[in-house]
DNA sequence: GTATCTTATCGTAATTATACGATAAAGGAA
DNA sequence: TTCCTTTATCGTATAATTACGATAAGATAC
């Protein structure tokens, strides 16, 4: 009957790219990950644990997804992992959705 | 055994407003209707649907996305349907994003 | 060696999102 | 009236996400 499959690949780059931001940024869990790792010198994995109402191993997954985009950066430091932020990476992404907004307002129209 | 209940509720507002507009501009589909409505002076649903590689009630769906956190208004025009962007809250929208992305910016510092 | 600590991954359950056909509702044209 | 157009919603199938316990793997301590 029907399906469900997705079909990204039918749009262009520029819209996928955004909408993969958009996607790593749409969990309160991500975000606030980000907002920790901001405030703090040592990024250990167990701290942003304690800092979260979420189970090590979820924690673990969000922060998988931060790093696929690059926004993040996680490095192994003997038993440990060192989490930080990636801010050449976290200028583009500002660059690539404020390029977008922007194009949109450029085209700013009265309408209906 | 286990649960998967959403948690969202232990976070708090600017967390869960951000990840809200993440959300919505997650699919690529939406990013570009977006595009199509700032492009256009006539903004009708059949419009809309004909410039996407989707059917028409997979569209409907991501404009009420869209209309559900107020960055599009939908007004009906006799049998058809007007569908704008509204540039106060995209404005609004951007500067969520940049306010939140310049926060953690301010708080660059080296680590690991 | 063994024990402990830390974190990534696996397995799995529940939830949510995506997609489309079918249909309903509402307006306009004949 | 009847027919056609347009779009929102319903129903439903599939896919992806979210969450956590359990476990594995690697490092350190003993």
């Amino acid at each position: 009957m029907t399906v469900a499959r997705s079909k990204t690949y039918l749009f262009n780059k520029k819209e996928v790219e955004l909408a993969r931001i958009g996607k790593v940024l749409s969990h309160p869990a991500r975000v606030a990950i980000l907002k920790i790792l901001s405030q703090r010198t040592e990024c250990v994995c167990g701290e942003i644990v304690e800092g979260l109402p979420l189970a090590q191993a979820t924690v673990s997954q969000h922060l998988k997804e931060l790093k696929s985009i690059g926004i993040i950066t996680g490095t192994i430091d003997g038993p440990k992992s060192c989490y930080c932020v990636d801010w050449k990476k976290l200028e583009s992404v500002k660059n690539s959705i404020d390029g977008f907004l922007d194009e949109i307002k450029n085209n700013h129209r009265e309408c209906c």
